[in-house]
RNA sequence: CGGGGUGUAGCGCAGCUUGGUAGCGCAUCUGCUUUGGGAGCAGAGGGCCGCAGGUUCAAAUCCUGUCACCCCGACCA
């Protein structure tokens, strides 16, 4: 290794971030030198940026390659004919990059790799006997993001680690998805990050049984319920128990309300819980069908949820609300105009009166019973889930968090080997379609999820695992020869250790290092001054714990090799 | 895509209402001084005021268009 110096080093830090930047994260990447902006959700990494962007790779890489996944590295240019084999050329939308040749042959920037993998294994694996197959490679996606945000956290441009596995049996997929999701815990754990594995939604990708790897962060645009006992869900799917208190009243009644068309209105009209209310929500389903959804209260429709409940579902606009005959404010199941269907959240089935609209201006209803005074239709889990409803796995109140989703595993089944005719032959000699997992993570997200958790009001604190450097020697007193050679030994010796070190050799004063030895984040920060070497001392400062202290000259080194040993060892 | 906002030196911004020689701070360069928490003084360089039209004797400023960037966005319950 060849000792680094900072006055050698490209690494242009700011003392102010740039106006576009919004969350901490993208902030102190900038600031710190690490990257810069080229465009919209695309960026470009300095030298610094550059190492983190690699340590984060090979702590991937390594994971990857332990559980038998095999390294390859796959074009980002994809040919158009693939896309329209799987059907996703017309399904993925603008978010598909997409470009012509000189002959006009249609292309698309890779978002993701199914199509291309699979195209590649079809043909050559063609037996149970060579099953399974796992394979991953650690390449640049691009998606045309309605609206890129965030810095790295949301980009047009990310690099991905994305990983594919061919199985014959369930049982086979079953156990390296599992595999797959421990590997997903221990990147985690060595990038020091706190995350949480959850339930979610598979979206465009398809598939049935998938986990979320989620960085816990206030910036993370994913919400999240999670419970003590061990479950965690994204809030979109999650299938919390929702308590609905009840507005009891003898039979129907209908309530005049004058103005009151929220749900906060009539909660405060009539000084009851808005969760002793029930919400109504006017929508179109795929078949062109008006229905018209209740929740309770205080709970919120997910979309989702009603996706899937009805698929093709879409709300209602106002004008269509008028021609449908439906009042805007005081919806009700109480006397719908015929032939719109009634789809009840589950929370709703043990709620035995309703609070409600009575589809008429400035009047509800109280006391309205299902199967009595007018029948639901669909039953069904609607609501996005949220702080104290009740655990579905032992029922105790769920807590919320923010997360940002950093990798996501994926039992795919069989649907891109059935779209692309991807069979292996069995032990009878039948063809079969190959059974597919697939397993993506964000690097460049990954990254900057770290920043989100590691930073104070100085800058970046790295975990020592994928810090640019693990220690960094800071001469004072530039033109002191004395402090000059005693540093620039110190750092030769850590460096003969086995240490990644960066002198801070540059000719700038105490606070310009100290600034940006705190704003760039070294772990370990080795102060070399004239006055604590007139006491024989150098000072350690420590970066992530803040603490400080004076070192004996002559044991400095012994002990940082001692230190950074251990604290490597955290991260392994 | 809809709504809002912003484009002026590398970065952060003022100037625009009321048209009249292009400004400030940081950064950069030179010199001197300074040197343990983003130095001081003196001097210097750096601008297609996003782009294209228009109005005007005159446009960073007013008008039209366009591009880029940023923020918000089902919500009737």
């Amino acid at each position: 290794m060849i000792l680094r110096r900072m006055s050698e080093l490209y690494a242009p830090t700011l003392k102010e971030a740039p106006s576009d930047a919004e969350v901490i994260s993208h902030q102190l990447l900038i600031r710190a030198a690490m990257m810069r902006k080229v465009a919209a959700g695309v960026y470009s990494f300095l030298p610094l940026g550059f190492d983190v962007l690699r340590k984060v790779e090979q702590i991937v890489r390594e994971e990857m390659r332990a559980i038998g996944c095999q390294e390859m590295i796959m074009s980002i240019i994809q040919p158009a004919e693939l896309w329209h084999e799987s059907g996703r050329w017309d399904v993925y939308g603008p978010e598909l990059m997409r470009f012509e040749d000189r002959h006009g042959h249609g292309f698309a920037l890779s978002p993701t790799q199914e199509e291309l993998i699979t195209a590649l294994v079809r043909d050559e694996l063609r037996s149970y006997k060579e099953l399974p197959k796992s394979l991953f490679h650690i390449q640049w996606k691009y998606r045309d993001e309605i609206r890129p945000r965030f810095g790295l956290l949301r980009g047009r441009e990310f690099l991905m680690k994305d990983a594919y596995s061919f199985h014959d049996t369930q049982e086979s997929l079953q156990v390296h998805y599992d595999e797959m999701a421990r590997a997903y815990g221990r990147i985690c754990e060595r990038l020091g990050l706190e995350y949480r594995p959850v339930e979610a939604d598979s979206g465009q990708i398809g598939g049935k049984v998938t986990t979320e790897f989620m960085a816990l962060a206030e910036s993370g645009e994913a919400e999240l319920v999670y419970c003590s006992c061990g479950f965690a869900a994204n809030t979109e799917v999650a299938e919390a128990k929702i308590a609905t208190q009840i507005y009891e009243v003898d039979g129907l009644t209908k309530i005049h309300t004058p103005r009151v068309a929220t749900i906060a209105e009539l909660a405060n009209f009539l000084n009851v819980s808005e969760s002793a209310t029930v919400k109504a929500l006017s929508g179109m389903d795929g078949e062109g069908n008006i229905v018209v959804l209740f929740v309770p209260g205080d709970h919120e429709l997910g979309d989702i949820k009603a996706e899937k409940a009805l698929p093709g579902f879409r709300m209602l606009g106002e004008e269509e609300m008028l021609e449908s005959g439906l009042v805007k404010g005081f919806m009700g199941p109480v006397g719908l105009p015929n032939g719109v269907r009634v789809v009840a959240d589950n929370a709703l089935r043990v709620l035995p009166q309703w609070l409600i609209g009575a589809n008429e201006t400035d009047y509800h209803f109280a006391g309205a019973k299902p199967g009595v005074d007018f029948n639901v239709d669909i039953w069904a889990d609607l609501c996005t889930a949220k702080s104290g409803d009740l655990c579905p796995e032992c029922g105790l109140p769920l807590q919320d968090a923010r997360g940002i989703e950093v990798g996501q595993v994926f039992q795919l089944g069989t649907k891109y080997s059935v779209s692309m005719s991807a069979r292996y032959m069995d032990e009878a000699g039948a063809e079969q379609p190959f059974l597919m997992g697939c397993y993506g993570w964000g690097v460049t997200r990954s990254l900057a999820a770290v920043v989100e958790q590691y930073n104070d009001e100085y800058g970046i604190k790295w975990p020592m695992s994928i810090a640019p450097a693990e220690v960094a020697v800071i001469p004072l007193t530039v033109g002191d020869e004395l402090v000059e050679l005693t540093a620039l030994r110190i750092a030769n010796e850590l460096l003969t250790a086995g240490i990644e070190v960066v002198l801070d050799d540059r000719d700038d004063r105490a606070g310009v290092k100290f600034n940006d030895a705190d704003l760039i984040g070294w772990p370990y920060q080795v102060v070399v001054g004239k006055r604590g070497l007139e006491a024989g001392e150098v000072e350690l400062k420590i970066r992530l714990s803040g603490e400080k202290r004076s070192l004996p000259l002559e044991q400095v080194v012994a002990i940082l090799v001692q230190q950074v040993a251990d604290e490597r060892k955290k991260y392994q």
